[in-house]
DNA sequence: TTTAATATCGGAAACGTTTCCGATATGCTC
DNA sequence: GAGCATATCGGAAACGTTTCCGATATTAAA
């Protein structure tokens, strides 16, 4: 049995000391000498002692574990927040424990009471949507929250540190596709309360929307892509050129489009948001912008990470990141390879 | 402040009970008239008591958790697993806690101590490798453990829960390329101690292994598979056609030989393992194998929770998935569309 | 109405730590 | 060697629950 129930107490016995001497050994704190130290040690490790974590956490209130929630883990998106987030935790010694909202912009409040229950030392968010709900529920909140913003402009008395990828990357596509000749453009994202500045900067690059050429799909999958695809394929008077509201929709309509035998990016330029690693692999190759999101996460945590360490309270930090195109294939046809510019 | 130190005596003063009572009504245990109950839920919406959850698990010594070790999980293949175990578990009223092996074969089991700080109440396993340590740990485990298994015969006094995906998917793939004439067949995959199962099945299938065409990288990235298709390139006598040891190697390699210049299948023909959803969207679209992970997953879920809740000791399950080739275009040239063989 | 059975409740111990505080041992100064 | 400061240690309280067990209130049976 690995996790017998061999307490502090049964070591303190062992080794012939107090049981307040073997907290302080384990906690290495002072007021102990080396060489009971030493002993206590020894006497651990003939037991296979490990110290129960609740008692630790009720006592010193505190889990060393942040929670991050996210949407839908299957956005190719997501994996690489997680992976950053984890990585930067892990260097300041916590857990990361992942909570998935399941993509469901609506249950989003509902599981983050869920968290509550989880008596983290801290929170990382990356909302897909922020009702007031939300802004009360943070603002209410009693442990350190750090949130991985999609670009919404956020009321600045949100108390909680913000890092942003701004609201820029539409403008990016947008005016790339103007650039580029294109007349007209439409949109393709999911519902419009979800990260809905990526669709205010359509309708702020253009004079006038003609709400034909914009689709709102389920979500944020290849799924919603290739429907989208189908949906404008339909039209009678079909657009030249399409901003998708992300990579994986993107890959879901040129994919689409590929199948229809319609070309990309001669006929319809495609380009997505996000610039997640298997943009670089579909033919031809997405165009999209770079919202840095690893980096973004990395920030975030650390900032979480610093606010609960120092037991920072108040003077909340506000950081942007400014996001970058990246044309390739899907957008302008190139004689021979891609030409990134970064 | 959203979790203010109210604890169940606040409850219980407030609502004129005892404590006891209080407890009673929290665990809906009966004990306790309704009328009290519906008292005591009043007081507790009031005072927005939230129940300690160390104090709890300190006394009944379960937390409701399983722990779900994986490797990299940004390889497309973990997030499809993951998401089903989520599923799965949140139906029983469990939560999974998330451990990234970060890829690292030799450290999982490093990091497997660490799950016993956790204090879960149970692991599901998915490991690269099967070193002896790792299975002395485990039978030494004291807390249920599933493992979602790559195909690895595994001794029978393992004691886990098994769930398989055989181990077919490697004879399949050289089947299917003997079977469309190939006759220089590569292979492509991880170092050869990671899931070594899909290498052994390379060295069966034919009676002579140049070992030349044999590329064994990193890990089972894009990268490695790119890096793959550079060496088999410069061969002077190169494979016409390659056995990749996942889908994400198949997908690196297809795309850097479509750099390249050569064709696939034409020149080269390329069939991987996992059947990731990414495979579908390829030019060419990838021919690979479906281990039904998801399937696995859930399964390998409910066999844990199953044992949790019941405490069941002993009797181990194994259970056995057979995998399906699925071949599209990276291997067969094909007039049209894609023709599954499912 | 009395008695027995049952439903409902409260007190207190226990879970395994950390930490305060008092006690003892040790080292130093003279 | 006496006196004092300091280093080291142990006992016990506390963290916030659950649960055993005894006590009381309620109901049914006679």
């Amino acid at each position: 049995m690995v996790n017998k129930k061999v307490t502090i107490e049964d070591v303190a016995e062992k080794a012939g000391v107090g049981i307040a001497t073997v907290s302080r050994a384990i906690n290495n704190a002072d007021g102990i000498s080396p060489k009971t130290k030493a002993k206590v040690m020894e006497a651990i490790e003939e037991l296979g002692f490990i110290p129960n974590a609740f008692a630790q956490s009720l006592k010193v209130r505190q889990t060393k574990q942040i929670a991050l929630a996210v949407p839908d883990i299957r956005n190719a998106f997501v994996p690489e927040i997680a992976y950053a987030v984890e990585q930067a935790a892990k260097h300041y010694g916590y857990r990361v424990v992942q909570i998935n909202t399941l993509g469901n912009a609506r249950a989003e409040l509902e599981i983050l009471k869920e968290v509550k229950k989880l008596h983290v030392d801290g929170l990382l968010l990356l909302p897909l949507a922020y009702p007031k709900t939300l802004k009360d529920w943070i603002n209410k909140s009693s442990i350190p929250i750090s949130i991985i913003n999609y670009g919404k402009k956020l009321d600045s008395d949100v108390k909680a540190d913000i890092v942003s990828m701004s609201a820029q990357e539409g403008r990016l596509v947008m005016e790339h596709l103007l650039n580029i000749g294109r007349t007209r453009i439409a949109y393709a994202g999911a519902p419009k309360d979800i990260i809905e500045e990526r669709f205010f900067a359509y309708e702020d690059a253009l004079h006038h929307v003609d709400i034909s050429l914009v689709y709102f799909g389920d979500d944020f999958s290849l799924q919603t892509g290739m429907k989208a695809a189908d949906y404008f394929t339909g039209l009678t008077n079909m657009p030249d050129a399409i901003y998708a509201g992300n990579d994986m929709i993107a890959i879901g309509l040129v994919n689409r489009f590929k199948e229809l035998g319609i070309r990309v990016p001669e006929d319809i330029a495609v380009v997505g948001i996000d610039n997640i690693l298997w943009g670089t692999i579909t033919t031809p190759k997405l165009s999209s912008v770079s919202i840095m999101g690893a980096e973004v996460a990395r920030v975030a945590t650390e900032l979480l990470l610093n606010r609960i360490i120092e037991q920072k309270k108040g003077v909340y930090e506000r950081v942007q990141f400014e996001p970058r195109l990246i044309v390739r294939e899907s957008s302008v046809s190139m004689t021979r390879t891609s030409q990134q510019l970064d």
